[in-house]
DNA sequence: ATTTGGGGTTCCTTCAAGGAACTCAGAGTG
DNA sequence: CACTCTGAGTTCCTTGAAGGAACCCCAAAT
């Protein structure tokens, strides 16, 4: 799929997709972060086919938001976060946070989360990095950066 | 692509996917979200064909976070984010963010975010809802909450 | 010497993305 | 009235990615 190259786009969005927007590619994340770090057991949790987990993996080792290490003397690996890779959790984590909104229905939510520095079961707020008040979609204005294209389009 | 269903998975990542996850979904809301609205816009800007932008515009009315509405007694319509459609942003601020942090290279964010209430250029940052400290994927631990599935995996 | 198990490849089928051309409905123009 | 223009899609064809099952390789362990 996304035959277009969402990387050269002058777009952070754009970008943040090629690294993370092809299927699958989200939920593997996930499972790393909630420590499942093998290949079988992600292939066994997901249900996705082996030949597109190689692919995705292998993918997102080459943007360094994954380690490939080796944890035995054969060769078995297992794939650990970087920083980088860490960060993007920020996203999985308000992408859960809008699903347990606005998908959980009846049931709830599947999963919750306590954080650590209260102990409380929380959700994640969107603030602004200066002021510290909410910051959402009709909160800001949009403004060129100095990244910005000067011709083209897609600037985000 | 994406075949398997994600919106059937106990994970409200998965199931937030079902709805954005498709190629260029998220362009697309974007677009809309600073203004452009109407089908050859969107198409113009994103360089996206019409057949996929006819499908990904159904399936986001389909799911309530777009809204088409007719502007003129011809046949006219532009789309608008809905409330549930507004608080998908968030996710697009976020992942805003981690681009501009990590791919945008020497020269700088394309775009930046006036915060309108504080009137300063600012970035989102994750915090507690519960106790307004930061809280980012190292700061949580994860648990089944009410909606989770008792047999299968893929809970998140 | 054979089995086991993790970590992949290979190969084939099906279905989605890209892209260009075509359609349709209603307004404006001469 | 005929003609064009414009926005908003449809149709159709080609290419290529996802699904899935089977196969392979290596290094213990038995």
């Amino acid at each position: 799929m996304q035959r277009t190259n969402f990387a050269e786009m002058a777009c952070s969005i754009a970008r943040t997709l090629d690294v993370i927007g092809e299927p699958w590619s989200p939920l593997v994340l996930r499972d790393i972060w909630v420590g499942m770090n093998r290949f079988d057991q992600i292939q066994a949790d997901l249900g996705i086919s082996r030949k597109v987990l190689t692919e995705r993996l292998g993918h997102l080792v080459e943007h360094g938001v994954l380690e490939k290490q080796a944890y035995d003397n054969r060769p078995r690996y297992e794939y650990v976060l970087t920083e980088k890779g860490r960060e993007l959790v920020d996203i999985l984590m308000v992408m859960a946070g809008w699903g347990d909104r606005w998908l959980a229905g009846e049931a709830g939510p599947p999963v919750l989360y306590r954080h650590h520095a209260c102990g409380e079961i929380g959700r994640v707020d969107l603030r602004c990095s200066h002021c510290g008040e909410p910051m959402h979609a009709d909160d800001v204005e949009v403004l060129p950066g100095p990244g910005a294209a000067t011709q083209s389009a897609s600037a985000g």
